[in-house]
DNA sequence: CTGGTCACCTGTGCT
DNA sequence: AAGCACAGGTGACCA
């Protein structure tokens, strides 16, 4: 029972580890375990799903029996079994540690990286087609997991599904000789001495005006002014 | 423990308590509480997930733990917060009893009306826009709390249903001598100071003009580029 | 099996 | 200009 609530909640010890790998906000580990020290698990290509707003990972079953430790313990197969599963760590190329939830969905009988997956997607910027890469220590003593991902060449960036964003490159910050500006949906609204529009109002969508990719939510929030019109 | 459990599920007595309450089938109380006997504690206009298949209530935070009694006793503390929640009897304007399972969500933060509201929101007829008012009693000796929905008007009643959403009386919160600006991060980025164009614009939305309370919010995800232009 | 309930989770808008 | 509140979700569980 103790384990299984150290399984559920943060540990004192967990924190600590997890500060001391992490270090200072950002955190990268003083040193990164090298590639060397590392020996390949297994690949996946990541699917569109495994991007999008599932936030999940579907973790391939031959692999993930093979070499992930759901079901590892007997005693504590039924709590990772049944619900909660387990955390697990990875370290990537920079040394920085990853949790993720990594637990087994019976309505889809597949093995699956969940909590802390979507962060994952969105910091490596990590899209349909790239390869994430795991692996692990080659010293057994140290049982740490790797990951870390190849993303597909941006350059001439195909994309072969419905998603075009062309990657921005790490977008830096803001070069510090360019003005600064308000954007709203990429529109400049303010800033540069609030420029003068050329253009008349011009609302494009992608799916035409039935689908709107908008979402009505109801907005008579406790003290916001009632948005009716938008002035600029 | 074993009050914990009785919380959990329905005593004898409870069941005894609201059959006699109900009377039969639709049960109104003989004697519903008048108005005039309750104190308005707070209100809210429902959200679509309030009404929907999530089947809970989010209570707003500040309301909840103002007025609702999740944290009194200190030695209960432990058990409603973590978890279980209570369970709190509402009374509404026909004296009917209401009993909903309110509790606190550690993951979300937030507080919510769970087990028996989408009874409540059946029922009623709820539609996301009505108001839901709390009350309470006067008389501090009764600690009986009150709950009323305040449907919206649909003069024409054209909805029976597929989710027309109406939506309350146009928000009069306007505080008249300030100028109409556009804020992000609570700072004026445009408005009569950076302004150029002296139309406002208004932009009207499928179901016409009632509408307008309702919010837009991309929905396009990590796909989709710069989402169009959506220049004034 | 089905549908209601529960305890989670996250992106986003508002402050 | 960063945090929080919450609307909108999920799978698991159970009656």
């Amino acid at each position: 029972a103790e384990i299984v609530d150290m399984l559920r909640k943060h540990t004192y010890a967990d924190e600590l580890h997890q500060g001391l790998r992490r270090g200072r906000g950002m955190g990268a580990r003083a040193q990164p375990t090298p590639a060397w020290a590392r020996s390949l698990l297994f690949e996946k290509a990541v699917t569109p799903s495994d991007v999008g707003k599932l936030n999940r990972l579907v973790v391939p079953k031959q692999h993930a029996e093979k070499h992930f430790p759901l079901k590892r313990a007997p005693e504590a197969t039924a709590a990772a079994t049944s619900g909660k599963g387990v955390l697990l760590n990875f370290e990537d190329g920079e040394g920085k540690v990853w949790r993720f939830r990594y637990s087994y969905w019976n309505s889809s009988q597949s093995y699956v990286l969940t909590k802390g997956w979507s962060r994952f997607v969105r910091e490596k910027g990590l899209r349909a087609g790239d390869t994430i890469v795991f692996s692990h220590s080659t010293y057994s003593s140290e049982k740490q997991l790797f990951i870390d991902c190849k993303k597909t060449k941006t350059t001439t960036a195909a994309t072969t599904d419905g998603a075009p964003v062309p990657v921005p490159a790490p977008a830096e910050k803001k070069p510090s000789t360019e003005a600064r500006v308000v954007r709203l949906f990429g529109v400049v609204i303010a800033g540069d001495g609030c420029q003068k529009r050329a253009r008349p109002v011009e609302i494009a969508f992608e799916h035409g005006p039935q689908e709107l990719l908008m979402k009505k939510q109801c907005v008579a929030h406790h003290r916001s002014p009632a948005l009716g019109a938008f002035l600029l």
